[in-house]
DNA sequence: GCCAACGTTGGC
DNA sequence: GCCAACGTTGGC
């Protein structure tokens, strides 16, 4: 898979945890209630199936990394812009002029243990990656190849 | 709980 | 189209 792409996907444990998402039918969930242009533009229009994410815990303790996913369905409405009674709802997404898309995502491996912001911030090899970037709150970010592969080996470190 | 760094909204 | 006010994110 030359043209694999890597991605991280934030979230606050106690809303959606890795753990969550590892008890899913299948392991996969709908990445639902994105509601930021730059993350839906990632999602709608350079996600494409067997891509890499890498599973962020944010506003927890650690804030950590703690494991990887794969996409598992290219990006399609997300219909919870749609529900009025969804926290997430958006009354200027419709049917048929949908405006907030998402994908699924399948949990693939838990870390042996989880790769934390601070040593993250410690390591040169990560120096430029964006979530380590002063006022960085995209909840989806690319991640290079390099950093892709840092960040796993040091999660698969026992 | 604080607050910096955003993104969005809406009046003009 | 500008920009002040506001709301949110998310590390600290």
């Amino acid at each position: 898979m030359a043209d694999r792409r890597y991605w991280i996907f934030k979230s606050e444990p106690t809303a959606y945890s890795f753990n969550d998402l590892l008890q899913e039918p299948g392991q996969t969930a709908e990445w639902d209630g994105v509601r930021n242009y730059q993350a839906r533009n990632f999602m709608r229009d350079e996600m494409k199936v067997g891509d890499g994410v890498l599973f962020y815990h944010s506003s927890s303790k650690p804030l950590a990394v703690v494991g990887t996913a794969t996409v598992a369905r290219e990006s399609y409405p997300d219909h919870t812009a749609w529900d009025p009674a969804d926290q997430h709802h958006d009354p200027k997404s419709t049917p048929d002029n949908p405006i907030w898309f998402m994908v699924d995502i399948r949990g693939e491996r838990q870390f042996t243990r989880p790769v934390i912001l601070e040593e993250m911030k410690d390591n040169p090899r990560l120096r430029n990656m964006l979530l380590l970037r002063r006022g960085m709150r995209l909840s989806i970010q690319p991640v290079t190849r390099e950093e892709w592969d840092e960040i796993v080996s040091l999660g698969s470190r026992g």
